[in-house]
DNA sequence: CGATTCAACAAGCTGAGCTTATAGTCATGC
DNA sequence: GCATGACTATAAGCTCAGCTTGTTGAATCG
């Protein structure tokens, strides 16, 4: 339990500067008699005179205890100044913000709400962590980007319905929908079987439809290419493709019956004050969606 | 003006290691409600929140404000600890304190002073200024020795009488007290003329006596070099001789009549606190000199 | 020797901050 | 599903730290 009080600190430092007690108390806003008594106290908790008093009108000086305590005390002065200092760069969003993310996110919503974070408060330190698992969790994440929803003590909102499309090459398959039997024992490039692609294989189990997938990559991009280079055709969700609509390989079907799209989410943990930056954060990725 | 209390940062550390209000005030020695109104006021000092409480059994955890506020409150606190700390060991004797002295005082009084002083305060940080001069002060010493009363606004004690003795080869004077008018024209070694040196000189003058200086050291070890080497006598205060009552050479002699002893003062600012360091100084020099 | 310029002190008042007591909230266990 | 236990919030009351005003006392200076 600390015995000192900052109010005596700042004080002792007034009155040092400014040789008396009177003018201390103009400075700080106090009458000579409170600026008295706080250096009384003062003296008190530290167990000794802090200023020799002449008496008549010469000003106070400070004795060797005095000193001792002006130095550590202009110290702890400035690390609650600083302190205060920090508060106040914290809520202008000068901080640390980690957000958890995926591919489609990383490509294609995270860019737009990083710069525009940055743009509000260069201060801000965003750190990105990409990993794919089938078991996300906000521990040591303000933020959470996700395709489903989390389990446990977490506060989610839906940000996006993705679609899934049929990817292949031009000629194919005849414009419009592709039906979902086409992909029976189809050749077919996909994502490795975790987070929303197990949902998907589940839907071709159920209709009874089982294509042969002949490669699997984590990597959306690798996806297409290999449908671009023949190796089959591919179901991937929108967000995945980079594909445009003039492409002169490749094009996109929709699914008949349509998948359930994909669902993405972003997740923080329940019941938790925000930092102004995940606040924030939250509102422009709720933002750049929209603006899909 | 600071608008942060030490108790208040003390108190969310210690609910921050506690996890709980209730433990925190335990250990702080509170009641629950008292931390409670502490945050609570810390809050509205920083203008935000700095714990979640998730109701019921569960324990409170930081917010992102909170965390900036604990981690720069901690530094906070280190440098009040650190305050009280160097209080404590200022008044244990650790600190500094600067002597000024002159060849005798080093010589014979301040070895024992130093040494005991040392032994204890371990800490103690001792500084001696060894200047001989006509003017001296105490600006920026905290105790001065000087052979002769100070002028302005020191405190003092003559602390000793230093009473002059002639010195000279054996056989120049026959045993017993020396003439002052057999100091008429004899060859004389001597220090510069300041200090003591000048009142010893115009004694001289006012019993119309007039030596013949023939060398004028300042380093009192080489006027008596000098004496013994033949170029002359000296007179000399008894404090700057070292010359043992069997030397084969010299011999000292009373002078007669007496000249008045050289009065060592110890002197220091008026009125002013001294540091336990000076004051503890100032009783080892009045003990030391007893035992002369 | 009075005017001036200081700090200290007495007295009175207000509010910060403590305690006690109680209410509200949420998980857990039978 | 309800009682229980482990939490925090809040109301009420009280005390004292700490402020202001007004005055005293000390020391310098013209």
């Amino acid at each position: 339990m600390p015995v000192l009080d900052l109010r005596h600190l700042a004080t002792l430092d007034a009155v040092a500067v400014e040789g008396t007690f009177g003018r201390a108390a103009d400075r700080l806003g106090y009458t000579q008699s409170a600026v008295s008594q706080q250096i009384g106290a003062l003296e008190k908790s530290v167990g000794g005179v802090v200023f020799d008093r002449p008496g008549g009108p010469r000003p106070v000086r400070l004795t060797p205890l005095g000193e001792v305590v002006l130095a550590h005390g202009r110290e702890v002065l400035a690390r609650a100044a600083a302190t205060e200092d920090a508060v106040e760069r914290f809520k202008a969003g000068e901080g640390r913000v980690d957000i958890g993310t995926f591919q489609s996110i990383t490509n294609v919503v995270l860019p737009t709400v990083v710069r525009r974070l940055l743009d509000e408060f260069p201060a801000a330190d965003i750190r990105l962590f990409e990993e794919e698992t089938d078991r996300p969790s906000t521990d040591g994440l303000d933020l959470l980007f996700f395709d489903g929803p989390l389990t446990g003590e977490v506060e989610q909102v839906k940000i996006l319905d993705d679609p899934y499309v049929v990817v292949a090459r031009r000629g194919r398959f005849a414009d419009g929908p592709v039906p979902l039997t086409a992909l029976h024992e189809a050749a077919m490039v996909a994502p490795p079987p975790i987070c929303d692609q197990v949902r998907v294989e589940r839907v071709y189990a159920e209709a009874g439809v089982a294509p042969l997938i002949v490669f699997r990559t984590a990597d959306n991009r690798g996806v297409i290419s290999m449908v671009r280079a023949g190796m089959g055709l591919a179901v991937m969700p929108m967000l995945t493709l980079d594909v445009p609509p003039d492409d002169d390989v490749l094009c996109t079907h929709e699914l008949a019956p349509a998948l359930t799209p994909r669902e993405i989410y972003l997740a923080w943990q329940a019941n938790r004050t925000l930092s102004p930056l995940a606040t924030r954060a939250i509102e422009l990725a709720l933002h750049t969606v929209r603006q899909l």
